[in-house]
RNA sequence: GCCCUCAUCGUCUAGUGGCCCAGGACGCCGCCCUUUCAAGGCGGUAGCACGGGUUCGAAUCCCGUUGGGGGCACCA
């Protein structure tokens, strides 16, 4: 058996709005695929538009590469023996490749206006046929053209499609197969010069020796245009005259049923990131749309994605994404944390709202740490933090008792459990949790007969502000005797009449 | 309209002719544990879209129907 050559696979956005889950898991099933076969992943800005290409889109694309952990062999950044990686550099490669085509005669001058086209179109459609380009200026004549040109039309280059039946073997989908006559010539550059994603895409991939093309199942339709354009590449001579496989990955539906958009929020990746995502939480749910580790795990490592991905076992059918599903799995990640690593990764959350400044005291981060470890499996996602430990972090003259909590259990029954803690709590020798803990017992279970679950959630609203909090007696030491006295001693002091 | 594509619990999936009166996970519901919330433990709910074939035997193969999705640009 001869030697396969070495994979290579490309990711290449368009840097158009924000990254969002779509597109993460494409990329993820590229770079995992390149690395379970010690691959290249090439990196690929296809910015062509410029009407709808932006910087900021472009640097949050690099950004979110990084975040979630993916590197690139051949790019912007590391560059690349084909570089440049940002299409918009490549014009005049485009241009020439472009020429060749037209003189070849793979390519001609079509100069049928917009508006002609579309009462073609619309009239090939009321008949029942195929609506698109119906080869009107596939083999005009010189006399033709002539006129065309004396009616200062700008003619588009378009592609001349083969008139023979394509087939191709997909990686997900297995064996597709198109008729000519539902492909139809398709432009290429635009009047003003200005080439088009369907010769720029392919042409790339044949210059940069791709070997395999995994993008989303919108593009499967195309790839039979695609096919021809690289044989007549290889026809005059670019690229080394092979052809990639394909694998047409399934979407990443929304709630409902509608492709995942860029414009839908639940989308945007920099949502997950801001509410507290990690990336090994996120990766982990995204291949699993479409993809499983083995019949009986779903919580597993990067890693271990790389070690078992197969793209033959995708699945050819879309998905929906599951925000609970995600989460379930983004928590199970957060709880696999290194005590450390979880620290470091919750202080840009308690930055944002400002519990922490932007250079944390030693202190601070030691309380931080001390905390965490009563948080961590209590956490869906980083953000909850602020939730969960805010209570110890803000300034005293800040601090409040959530309002509706108050008014569920700060009542003036509260008023004798609260009375009898201060006193216990006042006269306690050491201040932590196992002594504090029997203090509150034997004055509130034992001394006013009260149920642990009554005794001790009037103490958790006034102390931490919250009904839900970490450990209530873990909380009281982090706290302190003086700040928990005090607490309590002002939570008394709002409690209703009786 | 034409072409392409998809179809297993609510959701993601395992399943490639007998191991499946269909397994796992999330969700949901109950119970246990318990100072809250979680976590953990135990149990439960729920599915092969429909109709024809092929076969001794079909979730698995074939055909059709229905339903979903995509494409049909001088967007990518």
């Amino acid at each position: 058996m001869a030697d396969a050559p070495a994979v290579r696979v490309r990711f290449c956005p368009s840097p158009t709005g924000n990254p969002h889950v779509g597109l993460v898991r494409t990329a993820l099933f590229n770079w995992a695929f390149a690395r379970h076969h010690g691959g290249t992943l090439v990196f690929r800005i296809e910015d062509t538009d410029a009407a709808r290409d932006s910087e900021e889109s472009y640097g949050q694309l690099l950004d979110a590469m990084k975040w979630l952990g993916f590197d690139w062999d051949e790019g912007p950044e590391v560059g690349g023996p084909h570089a440049p990686y940002r299409q918009s550099q490549r014009m005049d490669v485009y241009a020439d490749v472009a020429r060749r085509l037209l003189e070849a005669g793979h390519a001609y001058h079509c100069y049928c206006s917009t508006e002609e086209l579309d009462a073609r179109r619309e009239a090939a459609r009321a008949a029942g046929r195929p609506s698109g380009y119906d080869g009107h200026c596939r083999d005009l004549t010189d006399e033709q053209r002539a006129v065309f040109a004396l009616e200062r039309r700008e003619p588009i280059l378009r592609f001349r499609m083969p008139d023979t039946t394509i087939a191709f073997d997909d990686l997900v989908r297995g064996t597709l197969s198109f008729e000519p006559e539902n492909v139809p010539d398709y432009g290429i550059v635009r009047a003003n010069g200005a080439p088009l994603y369907t010769l720029v895409n392919p042409v790339d991939d044949a210059l940069m020796g791709i070997t395999h093309v995994l993008r989303g199942e919108d593009l499967l339709s195309s790839t039979p245009r695609q096919i021809a354009l690289y044989a007549a590449l290889a026809d005059i001579g670019v690229g080394d005259g092979s052809t990639p496989r394909f694998g047409h990955l399934p979407y990443v539906m929304g709630e409902g049923n509608k492709k995942l958009s860029k414009r839908d929020p639940q989308a945007s990746l920099n949502l997950y990131r801001e509410r507290g995502f990690i990336p090994e939480g996120l990766l982990n749910y995204l291949s699993l749309l479409g993809w499983s580790l083995a019949e009986d795990r779903d919580v597993f490592t990067v890693d271990e994605l790389v070690a078992a991905f197969d793209i033959t076992k995708v699945n050819s059918n879309p998905a929906r994404f599951d925000l609970k599903k995600c989460e379930a799995i983004n928590a199970e990640h957060l709880r696999r944390l290194a005590p450390e690593d979880f620290v470091r990764r919750l202080v840009p959350y308690l930055q944002a709202p400002g519990l922490l400044p932007a250079e944390p005291s030693a202190g601070q981060l030691e309380l931080l740490a001390k905390v965490a470890p009563l948080t961590q499996e209590r956490m869906v996602v980083l953000g909850e933090i602020v939730g969960m430990a805010g209570f110890l972090f803000v300034a005293p003259e800040d601090f409040a008792v959530d309002p509706q909590d108050a008014a569920k259990v700060l009542t003036a029954d509260a008023r004798p459990v609260l009375e009898a803690s201060i006193a216990a709590l006042g006269t306690l020798g050491d201040f932590e949790p196992e002594a504090i803990q029997a203090a509150l017992r034997e004055a509130l279970v034992e001394g006013l007969g009260i149920k642990p679950k009554f005794a001790f959630t009037p103490l958790r609203v006034a102390v931490t502000g919250r009904r839900v909090s970490p450990p209530l007696f873990e909380s009281m030491e982090l706290l302190g005797r003086p700040e928990t006295l005090r607490r309590l001693t002002a939570a008394a002091a709002a409690l209703p009449a009786a």
